[in-house]
DNA sequence: AATTTTAATGCAACTGAGTTGCAAATATAA
DNA sequence: TTATATTTGCAACTCAGTTGCATTAAAATT
């Protein structure tokens, strides 16, 4: 189940990921968002705006979640599998535009990967 | 700061890590050891062990904490770094024998990475 | 062995991200 | 314009992990 209706706080939502092209952390939106949108309506609509396929999300390195736009994702499923980048120093998290090979494992069957790089990124080398 | 003392919660706990190679969940040792050790030495024990280079942690699919036994980490640091693989279907975790390439950045310094491979474990297939 | 020192422990209360249930509000279909 | 079904806000909750502080127990000192 996905957005059906066109609501302000979808809008609202949506408009934070316009901005730039950077991830979001989940409670970051709900920050900057707090007088606009209630928490709870910020995770389910980041929730069904996953399932629809325009937004996909990630844990970052202390287990919150971030989520960023999508490139080639939809609704029948997330293929836009990448790794992530996260900056030891200031915390921005970015998109890595790169792919990186899993072997095969024996007596394994591999699902999905998530490659999280940490460093430092541009503003804080 | 590490392990300096030879106390019964200590033992208790190395005690679990012994039984099998597998990576255990820290609220799984927390439920292991409930009738002996509190849950806030767990944590503190869990951190101290870290430090020492006797365990190394991860976060799961959940971004629950996860520890396994150093194969060849110090207290001078976790050398060790490898992927771990979590099983979709019974959460099993372990650590991979296996080492993955992460390639340079144009602009960021990489410093580490955090490698988790979802999919069947040899038992769920 | 008894005492002193200092690290380790237990407990209760807290934090912070995320979730749930339910009534009220609002977008869309009829 | 009304009916209906989705969205929202709110309060209360869950769950992993943390903090402060008094108590206990290793180990060093005498």
């Amino acid at each position: 189940m996905g957005i059906i209706r066109k609501t302000k706080a979808a809008a609202f939502l949506l408009e934070e990921f316009e901005k730039s092209t950077k991830a979001i952390a989940a409670i970051e939106l709900i920050k900057r968002l707090e007088s606009k949108i209630n928490k709870t309506t910020v995770y389910r609509l980041l929730d069904k705006l996953e399932d629809d396929g325009l937004l996909h999300s990630f844990l970052g390195k202390n287990g919150n979640k971030w989520y960023a736009k999508c490139n080639s994702c939809s609704k029948s499923g997330h293929t836009d599998i990448h790794p992530h980048f996260q900056c030891t120093d200031c915390g921005s998290f970015d998109c890595l535009e790169i792919t990186i090979k899993i072997p095969e494992i024996p007596n394994r069957k591999i699902i999905n990967s998530h490659v999280l790089v940490l460093g430092q990124c541009e503003l804080c080398i």
